[in-house]
DNA sequence: TTCCGACAGTGGGGTCGCAAT
DNA sequence: ATTGCGACCCCACTATCGGAA
């Protein structure tokens, strides 16, 4: 199998003021942020026949694992092609949702796949055209990687092209919400692809949510932080009162904030776990405290299972009685 | 000088596969 | 049969450093 050659160009975390605050709004092209796996596809005509690889950040091949979509994508790409975009797997709501996407990722065996296929069919969204006919598109502004993706690829059920959304940031930002996605991509509408890096070129400004959370223990860290905490044990109060496990924090604390925490939580040590549901595999080489500590966390979305996701601490919240701690 | 972006190193949830228990 | 662990996917964040702006 050819190698791609291409790594994808990545977003770096922004807010509004990224993207409103400098210069013109009308410089940036906005798209909804999709919850998904990433991937490089290329197309290559072979004896009259697409072929299709997929390629996931690691430089992966992804192709196994979703037929469907390289299927899709023989059909809806004429010519040779280098294209990126996002595999989604869309909830009952139809939005993107990498919680049904994970049950796709890391299948092996194919008739596990072809089962999975038609249970939660995936799709890909393509956003980016990087080579055509063997000629390189990346020094072309993105304006016009766009058109031209849009002329050549044909949609069908698993290949779409989501359109740029047409409105000023604000606007975005409200549909994205009112969507339940995860957030607005901004991209500089002048800018040239830039293979596998990083630039503030595409900014992503992503939803959050905080949540008041009471510590109930924490787990001691590895490597540079063996002597100190690795992350804390969070819960929350339910309908009757008692402390329920949402998962852990380990993010967010600068050197100084873990040496803090690792005096205070030792002047309230004890034995036993104040959660009345935590699984005994988080309990592994927990130590306990009492819970009185108030904290204030970041995070993306509550999971199926209860726990938060890409939790990052914020700090205390000393102002708030740890009893009246509820799920937000 | 300031700022950006890359790297390394820490941490999270969830899924699957496999080895150890 | 259960548990633990690593490898994948997604990620946030701190701290440091060299070079671009």
């Amino acid at each position: 199998m050819t190698q791609p050659g291409y790594e994808a160009m990545l977003a770096t975390l922004g807010t509004r003021d990224d993207v409103v605050g400098h210069g013109d709004q009308g410089d940036w092209s906005l798209e909804m942020k999709w919850d998904g796996v990433r991937a490089l596809v290329r197309v290559e005509l072979q004896d009259g026949r697409s072929t299709v690889s997929l390629t996931s950040r690691n430089h992966k091949t992804q192709g196994p694992g979703y037929p469907e979509v390289v299927e899709g994508l023989s059909r809806a790409v004429r010519g040779q092609a280098v294209l990126d975009g996002e595999i989604v797997a869309l909830d009952a709501k139809g939005r993107p949702s990498f919680a049904r996407l994970q049950h796709r990722i890391n299948l092996a065996d194919p008739r596990e796949i072809r089962r999975a296929a038609e249970q939660v069919p995936a799709q890909i969204f393509l956003f980016d055209l990087l080579e055509q006919d063997d000629e390189p598109l990346v020094g072309l502004p993105y304006t016009e990687r766009r058109a031209r993706l849009a002329a050549l690829v044909t949609e069908n059920e698993s290949v779409k092209v989501p359109p740029a959304v047409d409105e000023d940031f604000d606007h975005a930002w409200r549909t994205s919400d009112e969507l339940g996605l995860e957030g607005v991509i901004a991209k500089r509408r002048d800018s040239r692809y830039a293979v596998g890096r990083r630039t503030r070129d595409w900014i992503k400004v992503k939803h959050a949510r905080t949540q008041e959370v009471v510590i109930g223990g924490w787990r001691p860290g590895q490597g540079r932080r063996a002597r100190t905490v690795g992350s804390l044990l969070l819960g929350v109060g339910d309908a009757e009162g008692r402390l329920q496990y949402v998962g852990r924090v380990g993010t967010g604390f600068s050197h100084r904030d873990l040496d803090e925490l690792h005096g205070r939580l030792g002047r309230i040590a004890r034995e036993t776990a104040p959660f009345h549901d935590i699984p005994r595999a988080d309990a592994r080489d927990a130590h306990w405290v009492t819970p009185r500590l108030v904290g204030e966390v970041e995070f993306a979305e509550w999971t199926r299972d209860g726990r938060l996701r890409q939790p990052r601490w914020r700090g205390w919240r000393e102002d708030k009685d740890p009893q009246r701690v509820r799920r937000e």
